[in-house]
DNA sequence: ACTGAAAATGACAACTC
DNA sequence: GAGTTGTCATTTTCAGT
């Protein structure tokens, strides 16, 4: 990992589209080293993978919402972790250190959809209390900064 | 949108590398029409773009925060979104109801730069306080559910 | 890390339903 | 309007150096 790949890094985040030529030339290397460096980063899982951006709301989750959830147990295992994945309104799932045991993000079509979640998220064994902040507007979701 | 499409997204999402001959057999259509609808998407900024998902821990940012932002006055205007902007550390930033004015997120390489950071969000014009959530362990962080 | 060649793919066209 | 097949330019991929 060095200043190279970091660039290689941040070209891909911003166009995963464009050819290695291209790649290569922002960094001053022949396509077939770009290509390797690459094939290199996502070998040793630093690029995860490649994917697209989708618009949430042009695919009816326009509503985002961040819900700290308190429990009377410790949240920190895998039933838990189960039941928020098979919950596909549900885009993040951390555990915290803070006022609550953990923090997810969910994004839905509606408010009443949120209400629904919510609900879903109480019946998760061990769940006392929800506290959510809706999103007004979002600024920005970017991805990680590489290099600074 | 139809079901197709939407098929074609969490395919996409899934693995942005693979040919559109694959993609065409995953909703039984020929490459040329996988392309065309996923053209069509693009046009329409459904798909935003094509990026690639870098591990953060990788690349020297393993520590996540959420920091809920407090302000004596309306947080919502262009100035404060520039200058959260400027900051590479914040991943995202968000206008909400609740507790708060902003809710950001932030990745950082330790603690202390973590503590950086608040510093820095502190020093922004308006910002009386800040209420940090330190994420101990993510359970997964994916892209969002374009079904169900 | 570079170059060059082979294989695979993306992009585009003409045509059909 | 949407899909199919066919063609060609580009690109990826893999040698050898």
């Amino acid at each position: 990992m060095d200043d190279v790949d970091r660039i290689l890094l941040t070209e891909l985040q911003r166009d995963a589209t464009q050819a290695y030529a291209a790649l290569g030339k922002a960094v001053g290397l022949s396509a077939g080293a770009a290509h390797e460096r690459v094939r290199k980063l996502r070998d040793q899982e630093v690029i995860r993978r490649t994917t697209v951006d989708v618009d949430p709301a042009a695919v009816g989750r326009g509503v985002a919402a961040f819900v700290l959830v308190e429990a009377n147990a410790w949240m920190g295992d895998h039933p838990v972790r189960e039941a928020l994945e098979a919950l596909p309104e549900v885009v993040e799932a951390h555990v915290i250190a803070g006022p609550a045991s953990l923090l997810v993000k969910v994004r839905t079509a509606t408010t009443e959809d949120l209400q629904a979640s919510l609900r879903r998220l109480f019946a998760i064994d061990g769940v006392t209390g929800t506290q959510t902040i809706v999103v007004l507007e979002s600024f920005f979701e970017r991805p990680v900064d590489t290099r600074g």
